[in-house]
DNA sequence: TAAACGTGGGT
DNA sequence: TACCCAAGTTT
């Protein structure tokens, strides 16, 4: 549908009004530099950390990404050195923050930016949007903060601020083009990169899904959703569909020193290339959280009394987990192997099967 | 265009 | 509890 027009005593949204907000209001986060340090010293954060905290921050939390930001820097300070890393490291580091394809993209990514552009991530949007894991969102976010050049940084905060602002009732996703389009025309020449991240901290502490706080708005008597009082009802969305329910197995072997079996998932697909125990298939055919198919071994297998269950973006799943304890001499099987007690933790488990671990062995894995 | 792709925290 | 949500990208 067509976008209204604020309240008749409204005034246009000032993009120098939001970023004297962010000023005294941005939050203080490690991949950032301040305004301050920004404005009256010159400095611009480093690309390379910049890539690396909007990779993390694809549909994550902040929460979520500073521990994991934090490892990452620690042990891979520059894009050379992650472009050297071993792959299966850096897919145990990522274990537990979630799509795994982001890790892969991450170390292919590194890779390209030393191999064609000298180790110097581009400024130039196209040029970053031809790189591994880098879309439409990433690009101008990095072409904006890391180099404060003009670029209409779109993400799920910025289409909630602007789908209210403008109250555009076209559902999402089809109203993508059109909050482009108006957010383009709100982003200034000067300070580029704080205003996208100004834009984005306001849909993160004011312009929230549930209960926003419009009276700390600096936009406020500029949003013709608040004018109307439906900002809660921006942006549309479409129904989603249901998620079904899936049943699976899980094998947890242990042998006697503790160590336990686990094997490599195939590179692509769910949880791709990450580390799990044996499993039979998931399906929703209830059978299947009693089918001992998939043992990598023949034995007395018990059947914890607790299932497990976790839910993933499309399905939920419960697993039957089944134990078996073997003597100390047992061969892994073909593409198998032993993980003993001290390197089970840092393996590349998802936390799908951590969950699966951690129940066989009564204890946190 | 729609579906696949994780996880943990908030309500 | 069940659902919603978070700085999206790829196919």
């Amino acid at each position: 549908m067509s976008a209204r027009p604020a309240s008749p005593d409204s005034v246009p949204p000032d993009p120098g009004a939001l970023l004297a907000w962010y000023d005294r209001h941005h939050r203080r986060l490690p991949w950032r530099v301040t305004p301050v340090d920004r404005e009256s010293h010159g400095l611009l954060p480093d690309p390379y950390r910049v890539w690396l905290s909007e990779i993390m921050l694809q549909q994550t939390t902040v929460a979520a990404v500073k521990g994991y930001f934090e490892a990452f820097t620690q042990r891979w300070p520059t894009v050379e050195a992650l472009a050297a890393a071993d792959e299966a490291d850096v897919m145990k580091a990522w274990a537990g923050l979630g799509y795994y394809s982001r890790a892969r993209n991450l170390k292919a990514c590194a890779e390209t930016v030393v191999a064609q552009h000298g180790g110097r991530f581009p400024a130039e949007e196209s040029a970053l949007l031809d790189l591994p894991g880098i879309g439409a969102y990433t690009a101008a976010a990095i072409t904006a903060i890391a180099f404060d050049r003009k670029a209409t940084v779109v993400d799920g905060n910025v289409e909630r601020v602007v789908t209210r602002l403008f109250a555009i009732e076209e559902p999402m996703p089809a109203a993508k083009p059109a909050v482009k389009r108006q957010a383009a025309t709100l982003t200034p020449d000067r300070r580029p990169g704080d205003f996208a991240q100004a834009m984005m901290d306001l849909g993160a502490t004011i312009c929230t899904p549930k209960k926003p706080a419009c009276a700390l708005c600096p936009w406020e008597r500029s949003c013709a959703a608040r004018a109307a009082g439906t900002q809660e009802l921006f942006p549309v969305k479409a129904p989603k569909a249901e998620r079904p329910t899936r049943y699976g197995t899980a094998f947890v072997a242990i042998r006697a020193d503790g160590a336990v079996l686990v094997r490599r998932r195939p590179p692509k697909g769910l949880l791709g290339g990450m580390t799990e125990v044996p499993s039979g298939a998931w399906t929703t055919a209830k059978s299947a959280a009693d089918d001992l198919s998939a043992a990598p071994f023949e034995g007395p297998w018990r059947v914890l009394p607790t299932r497990v269950e976790h839910t993933f973006t499309h399905f939920h799943l419960i697993q039957t987990v089944r134990v078996l304890d073997v003597p100390q001499d047992r061969a892994a099987p073909a593409g198998m192997w032993w993980s003993p007690p001290a390197e089970l933790g840092g393996e590349a488990l998802p936390s799908v099967f951590r969950k699966v671990v951690s129940a066989a062995l009564g204890r946190p894995v």
